[in-house]
RNA sequence: CGGGGCGUAGCUCAGCUUGGCUAGAGCGUUGCGUUCGGGACGCAAAGGUCGCAGGUUCAAAUCCUGUCGCCCCGACCA
């Protein structure tokens, strides 16, 4: 098989110089290309041949690219994957994956398949329709249904499915009936495989999507020693697999979200269109997702003009802390900020068990950060399972809750909710300005631990912000944003537990399998890696993951002495493994240009003017044009792709 | 789901306010010719149920109602 497709890659070459028809298109060469599209290509990839020797000519590839920014693509890597054509847009977070994208998508597979396989993980397919009875079983089809993130569908016989947003229930499953003894651990299982999430708003191209390929990967374990050995393992091969795809991307730490669990790193390619906040300390290397960063805030002054005890004062209309540390500095508090406030803010919180009015509490100054309150209320609700939703109080339930209207809520006498938490840089005796319940009135020189009316639990609940001091170091944190392209969780014995998938430890009892679960999402990394790496000219793919390597750029069609030339350096660089493309379309040089480009292809031959001297231009993408001998040109490439793609480890 | 915007040729958009000729331009596509080193030029041509449905009117891309879709800002995540 293999040598059937050298031989007809030597027909190409040979067909290819004669010309047929008016228009300057080849019989000889068409025929040729279609014949090794249907018998070799397909060929190899059946035998997991690398398709290193898929010859390519420009005129044949279905190239189509924009001179135009599509309307819609707001971020560069939308633009440009649309204008060089590799997405096309099938219905909203819906897109079809054009022939470039593939050969690209297939490398960033295949580099993280690598680095996965590396650290001993087993690659399998799962199906994408999961029945409803094994997420029940986790107790997660009621958070996924919730959060209205699983789509669910029907069979003819009434069964119901979810279209597979994350791996985790049918992978333990298959690791109960596969996995008996704790000779069998550690094992990990790992993925490539289309996702679905009914994403509530699909946007920027492939990096929001409703169906977008991830890499996931479930370790399974005996100890939590192991898992933690496999977790640095896993991130270790995150950094490898990154590092080759040619993206800058770091961990920071996480908020583990739906998928639950202990421990949990968020990998992140700083870019400004990036959709995650992340606070970092340069001087200690702490890094967090925003939803996730504790630090220390600055202690607010203290207020000198306060009440000794609680003081119900009249504060017409003024709802907002704005408003409220206006209205008393106007009226005999000068030297109050609002810091010296305390902030309600009412929620109901859901969990499988029924709703529960939630009030938290929050130094005025400071925002009170969602993710923690909930996480904060599943710690509190242990018995009741996790938080599925949580919602801001309409108007009506505030007035239920405070008897009072929105703005004027306090931690005082007639507060009605089931649970009052408070951030715990509120603790200390200091006094405050609070709503009292009442409209148009606060209370002045309250203290919470002294004063409240409500039991108050205390938990970590602001958002941190740049400035604030450094969990670690203390010095002030600073902000970035970023990209989200993989995730490492500890999940512990979650899932396990709930779907009692047990192995037979040495102590020859039972016991529930340790868990871990890492994910990489592969079309998002092509999105980031867009963003990563373009210029005003279109996409600068890293070699590594470029759809082909070098494009052949003969710039006189008919003229016979440059064609041989493209024709020889590129066949030469066919001969040596290099994924190349030769450009023998009937189009001014200009348009050549433009498109490789655009396209991205990190390396150029331009067989033109020089050649009747013999000589030949070489480009990278984002370098300078050398001249180089003909003979000569192909090993040059050949050098440089090589030396690109094997990065210093 | 709340707030904002847009649906007219493959793409980017004019036309709509103030209803009225055969619905336009640029890019792209096809043919012929001249060109040929950074998106050439001339000539000719194809391509539209103006998102869809209903209404008003002698007459609707244009006005009204409904509906569908898409995009942007906020709450979910790889």
């Amino acid at each position: 098989m293999d040598g059937a497709g050298h031989r007809i890659e030597i027909d190409v070459g040979r067909g290819h110089r004669r010309r047929v028809g008016p228009a300057g298109r080849c019989q000889a060469r068409l025929l040729a290309t279609s014949a090794i599209h249907r018998d070799c290509a397909p060929a190899c990839r059946r035998q997991g041949v690398p398709p290193r020797r898929t010859p390519m000519l420009a005129s044949r590839m279905n190239i189509s690219t924009l001179r135009e920014d599509p309307s819609e693509a707001e971020i560069a890597s939308h633009r440009l994957l649309m204008r060089a054509g590799f997405l096309h847009k099938s219905g909203s977070g819906l897109y079809l994956y054009a022939p470039l994208l593939k050969r690209v998508l297939d490398k960033v597979e295949r580099i993280v398949a690598e680095e996965m396989a590396a650290t001993g993980a087993l690659e399998i397919v799962m199906p994408i329709l999961q029945e409803q009875a094994l997420w029940e079983a986790s107790g997660r089809w009621a958070a996924y249904q919730a959060s209205r993130t699983m789509l669910t569908v029907r069979d003819r016989g009434g069964m119901t499915f979810g279209l597979a947003p994350t791996a985790e229930e049918v992978v333990t499953d298959y690791a109960s009936h596969v996995v008996k003894s704790h000779k069998q651990l550690p094992v990990t299982f790992f993925q490539q495989h289309t996702k679905f999430r009914d994403e509530i708003r699909p946007r920027f191209g492939l990096m929001r999507v409703k169906e977008f390929i991830m890499m996931d990967a479930y370790s399974f374990h005996a100890s939590d020693e192991s898992l933690d050995q496999t977790y640095q393992a896993m991130r270790a091969a995150y950094d490898r697999a990154f590092r080759r795809l040619g993206l800058e991307a770091f961990a920071v730490e996480a908020d583990s979200g739906a998928i639950g669990g202990s421990g949990s790193h968020e990998f992140m390619v700083a870019a400004d269109v990036g959709e995650d906040t992340i606070m970092f300390c340069p001087e200690s290397g702490y890094a967090a997702n925003v939803e996730r960063a504790t630090g220390t805030i600055p202690v607010a002054p203290a207020w000198e003009s306060a009440p000794e005890a609680p003081l119900i004062t009249h504060t017409p209309g003024v709802g907002t802390i704005e408003q409220v540390v206006g209205f008393l500095r106007a009226h005999g508090h000068p030297s109050l900020v609002a810091s010296h406030l305390l902030k309600t803010v009412l929620f109901v919180a859901k969990t499988a068990a029924g709703s529960h009015s939630v009030a938290a509490c929050v130094r005025g100054d400071r925002e009170l950060n969602e993710v923690k309150l909930t996480n904060a209320l599943t710690r509190l609700l242990t018995a009741e399972g996790p938080v599925l939703q949580l919602r801001p109080m309409q108007a009506d339930e505030v007035r239920d809750a405070t008897s009072a209207e929105p703005g004027f809520a306090g931690p005082v006498k007639g507060l009605k909710v089931a649970f009052c938490l408070a951030d715990r840089t509120l603790q200390g005796r200091a006094p405050l300005a609070t709503g009292a319940n009442l409209t148009d009135h606060h209370i002045l020189g309250f203290v919470l631990e002294r004063d409240a009316a409500v039991p108050v639990a205390f938990d970590d609940l602001i958002t941190i912000r740049p400035g604030d001091g450094c969990p670690k170091s203390g010095k002030p944190l600073q902000e970035k944003r970023g990209i989200e392209v993989g995730h490492v969780f500890k999940l512990g014995t979650k899932y396990s537990q709930a779907m009692k998938a047990e192995f037979t430890g040495a102590d020859q009892k039972l016991h529930p399998f340790i868990m871990g679960c890492y994910g990489i999402g592969s079309s998002r990394v092509v999105a980031a890696a867009v963003e990563q790496h373009h210029d005003a000219d279109g996409i600068c793919w890293p070699t590594s993951i470029a759809p082909y390597q070098c494009v052949v750029v003969p710039t006189k069609t008919g003229d016979a002495a440059v064609e041989a030339a493209a024709n020889q350096v590129y066949h030469e660089l066919l001969a040596h493994g290099i994924e190349a493309i030769l450009d023998d379309r009937d189009v001014k040089p200009g348009v050549k240009f433009k498109d490789w480009d655009l396209i991205g292809i990190p390396h150029r031959v331009v067989c033109g003017r020089g050649v009747a001297e013999g000589l030949v231009e070489l480009k990278a993408r984002r370098g300078v044009v050398e001249n180089a001998p003909l003979a000569g040109a192909a090993a040059a490439i050949i050098a440089r792709v090589r030396g690109a793609s094997t990065p210093a480890a």
